[in-house]
DNA sequence: ATTTAAACGAGACGGTACGTCACGTCTTCTG
DNA sequence: CAGAAGACGTGACGTACCGTCTCGTTTAAAT
């Protein structure tokens, strides 16, 4: 009996939140950050103010929840978040890490991970609920390939696999965020074999 | 003759422009970013808004000046940013590690870099002010001692050294800025471990 | 056959009409005015905010109907509005007016008169149902004693009504409007005094 | 020496000040009150909310201080607020009671003073203020002419002139807020005999 | 006793205006 | 004559009510 409460608005509600997450994300993907205002947003997802208001705290909030949901309702569609899974530890990380560096070149989601990430710097609430919600499922998804990697030797038994993963990913991450340096395919390439000069069996 | 102008107003604008950029360092450091507006540092510093404008277009190139005034004179002070060269690169580099470690783990520090890292994530100008004075020079200093490494063999003399810059550094700046996990000495070391693993002779 | 559609729901209608009006009352004689809003009317009477407007088409209107509705009820209690005719038409002028000058001087009804003068002095119509529900009932009422008066010679047979009326009852009204005096049982009597002089025989 | 503080903003504040209080008299004359918004204010006097804020505290004040403003700037102007005195006080008293009748007729005059009146009867603050700044001296030039009266035998000299005032303007000023009949001067003349009648030598 | 449909309480909604805050500019007077 | 003091235009903020619009839920009459 999970409602035993007043009446039922659920599909007002529904519709509207999404109209709000949807607008956001359009705003953030295609304006400056600092152009995203709470009245863009409620204007372009048809809705008042308050509506936004009643739903989320801040505008961070809302910022947070919008690529929140783009994440979930991805991992909705095709269910799980695991990685390739060949057999080749290298030949799998290196087509992920070439698909991460392209995301990451995208403008669109340059914006969105961009106003995602400055909202998380200075909001320690923000950043748990982030990597509860968005980081460590994806990370526990990328270390269940590297637990698969360990059990056919192709990875170091005893390796910290949290340091595995940013040894990997931080790099192209700092680079993206501090623009410095391209991220190319063969960057991606590089930071695979040197994980796997350091992890390797 | 370095002043053709006038009478000599320059100590009066080096005293201002001193005040307040340790205005502004003063009230990063100690509060929510949010709260760091061009009135206070006005206020803090004695000085009148206008003063600040004269000098800097925004309160983000405010704020990034006020930073990079700080590594500058520490800069200034020790004339070099030398790395220490003991001859042992695993040694040395444990010791930078952990020292930036525990840098990063102080909360006024951590206030201010994190300010510095929201300016530079949105403002691409910033970012490319950002590393030719702070990350470029820095970068130089790491760089000419991994290439004595190299010398001596205690490192590969192919290796790519922004490569290994980023191994060693973009995890440790990543788990900083997400929040992500504590940042000990013994991290620290595995970092280098990791590092001269991947990149060793 | 006065009910053609469907079942008679009118005691429920009739219970929340009153429910609303009441509160509508109470909230106005009691708190400042700008606090009287349609939420607090309606979570005072505990009805839905859209069984108000189901009636009236705005908060002014409740307003309205809401003292309207409390001379209604007082006029239908004593079923006239008839003024005391002992023959003496200063002594019964004087009873009136120091009645009616106590009447304002009362905290709730000073508000309710306020509020109903408030939305009277902005919307033409509403002053003219108000003139036509309350005043008029009430000068007519006046006026028959005013005309009993005439017939027995102590009032010039000659005068406009409405003038005496308005030269009695418009100085008091003011005073209380504008809180520039005091509204005393002698203000009272000098009220009737001036009136007589004016339009006595 | 009644400026002892900082520099002399003055004329800024002046253009501004006089700006708003035009803007707002402009408004109000012509639009349906609900429709004054301070928005609305702001930018008919190209001029920023806080700058009306920064003055005011409230829509309230600001409308009054114009209407007040209004009034004061009439009376620099001619210096005096004397009511004319030639000798025949009834003449001179029907004179004035119909310029009084036609000024309330005209539209504009009547968005204003009903506005003004609207404020007032909410809030004894303004009530106050209004009855000094403007009601009293108006109030005290119109005495003046009646103790003049009062001297040559054209009023009776224990009159209280309050009261006189009241019975000759108060009748007017009713019919008006509720437009319960028409301010003709034949109604004007009226009230003038009235008075005369009830306070006559 | 069960059905039925109007009226209902609850309260979310789109909207408008509020009054506040900080930005970056502009103006005035002072050291 | 550069600088502190600070008012200004601007524009977003987050809040409060308005009057509208669903939602299930009484409730009283008709079955």
């Amino acid at each position: 009996m999970p409602d035993e409460k007043g009446p039922d608005h659920s599909r007002r509600k529904e519709r509207s939140r999404r109209a709000i997450l949807a607008a956001t994300r359009a705003l953030v993907a295609e304006e400056a950050y600092e152009k995203v205002t709470v009245e863009a947003i409620a204007a372009r997802a048809g809705v008042g103010k308050q509506t936004i208001y009643r739903r989320w705290p801040s505008k961070s909030a809302v910022v947070f929840a919008a690529v929140l949901a783009l994440s979930m309702d991805e991992d909705a569609d095709g269910q799980s978040v695991a990685l390739p899974d060949t057999g080749d530890l290298e030949a799998d990380l290196k087509l992920v890490m070439r698909a991460t560096a392209e995301e990451f070149a995208a403008p669109s989601f340059d914006r969105l991970i961009r106003a995602l990430n400055t909202e998380i710097a200075n909001d320690a609430a923000l950043a748990a609920e982030y990597r509860e919600k968005l980081a460590q499922p994806l990370e526990e998804a990328k270390k269940a390939r590297l637990r698969s990697a360990q059990e056919v030797g192709q990875l170091d038994a005893d390796a910290d696999l949290d340091l595995v993963l940013e040894v990997l990913y931080a790099p192209l991450f700092q680079r993206w965020l501090h623009r410095s340096g391209p991220l190319t395919a063969g960057y991606a390439d590089s930071l695979v074999d040197a994980t796997l000069r350091a992890f390797g069996p």
